[in-house]
DNA sequence: GAGTGCATCTCGCTC
DNA sequence: GAGCGAGGTGCACTC
């Protein structure tokens, strides 16, 4: 059977159902009206309200209220679940190592508890971050300006790693940050600093922000700092061959 | 009725249960063998597999895979979604404006499909964050070291918020860089900034660095720098007065 | 295991 | 609505 699920369970049902499903390292679910107490990097206390409960297989532990896409308490992967039941009163416990963090949750009235055994074995494939802008502008240059030759990425100075380095068609190094969204004050800023490494060259050093687009402040704030901007939009291409590769395997 | 759920339902039950869901503004929760696509800030493909979606009434979108803690596919609040039928298949959309955004849910096999009216005005009460570390010095600023007198919360500078400046009992004037958790190099950096924009000061000025720990790495520029650590512990009191206050509301 | 930085970050706050 | 910074950020990657 792949799953099992009970309406309105007693105490005791939902006990056993949730930790067969623990044992099974089944997803759990649970409707259920609760109340939780957190304590670890930080603290908080959450007071009585109908909510939904989620148990991974590989610890993960979830609480959804009815709004927001975070949960409102959790537990990361690999922390350690636990169903118990104290005088007729069903908790769960999920305890993490290093950092000590502590999740305890009383359910006070179960609406609806089901587990379920899935089979997923695909995993996302992404695209539009920093890196592939990376990736594109090392094989396109020209994306940046005619004669940009790129020479080194992920350079290493006393500030940060620099994205990518290069030089223009007249020999002046480029220093190149790159950003996947808009970019603000805080990238200006950052380029500004790998900046400072290079202040003693004789040669020009030339700072660039390469992103979709910029913010009004930080764009002033790049001009004023003789640095340039460059909008380019990260590239969506997903995979196909990979993908098509994977599905025959 | 508080909710409704079904087992192995057929497509027009499934699409049935969920657009009634929507209707309601209930939560929706489906347990299905599907797919995803995404399309926005970045572009996602997500291949066969069974997994958790779930539909909250104030937008958002979640898909979870049977592991992490996030979602792998995803909408914020305020999306607007949708359930569709064509030629037999149930199809979820939810669509954000602004950026525009897009995800795309092929439902290929539902295993159950269930939705619910939760009933739940607790909001979370979380305490140990930065906000309550300035709160608690303000008040008790001899945690920081005696005869230390803060004078400015916020403190703005052309390189950001000073969290808060003050006095010690020489009247040097003092920099306090807050963390509620280890401070590593960024932190270390972050101070070095402000204190920056007070070196043309005739006094001396002091750096400080209050967080619960530090990497090693941060401790040895902060020394080199001339800058100060000062271990501080976030307060994790939960405000009972204020919970009981609102018990009787 | 710790440290660093990106993210479809989310979320709350301020302007 | 845009911009900015904190977060129990999570997460992947490096060392």
């Amino acid at each position: 059977m792949k799953f099992i699920s009970s309406e309105n369970p007693s105490s005791s049902e939902t006990f056993q159902i949730i930790d067969d499903g623990l044992r099974k390292k089944a997803m759990v679910m649970i409707f259920a009206c609760c109340k939780a107490n957190y304590d670890g990097r930080a603290r908080s206390r959450l007071g009585s309200g109908e909510r939904m409960i989620i148990l991974k297989p590989d610890g993960a532990f979830l609480i959804h209220q009815d709004r927001k896409l975070d949960p409102v308490n959790w537990q990361p992967p690999k922390s350690r679940s636990k169903v118990k039941m104290k005088e007729g009163i069903v908790y769960l416990e999920s305890i993490r190592r290093a950092p000590e963090e502590r999740l305890e949750v009383e359910i006070k009235k179960t609406h609806l508890v089901t587990y379920y055994l899935p089979e997923d074995s695909h995993d996302l494939e992404v695209t539009g971050h920093e890196k592939d802008m990376g990736k594109m502008i090392w094989k396109n240059p020209e994306i940046i300006e005619k004669g940009f030759r790129p020479t080194d990425k992920e350079y290493s100075t006393s500030h940060g790693f620099i994205d990518i380095l290069g030089k223009d068609k007249d020999g002046s190094l480029m220093i190149l940050e790159l950003k996947s969204r808009k970019a603000g004050n805080s990238a200006v800023k950052q380029l500004r600093r790998y900046l400072k490494d290079f202040e003693d060259d004789k040669k020009k050093v030339r700072g660039i922000l390469v992103a979709p687009s910029i913010t009004d402040d930080a764009l002033e704030l790049l001009e004023e700092e003789g640095m340039e901007f460059k909008s380019v939009e990260p590239p969506k291409e997903l995979n196909i061959d990979k993908k098509v590769t994977l599905d025959f395997f």
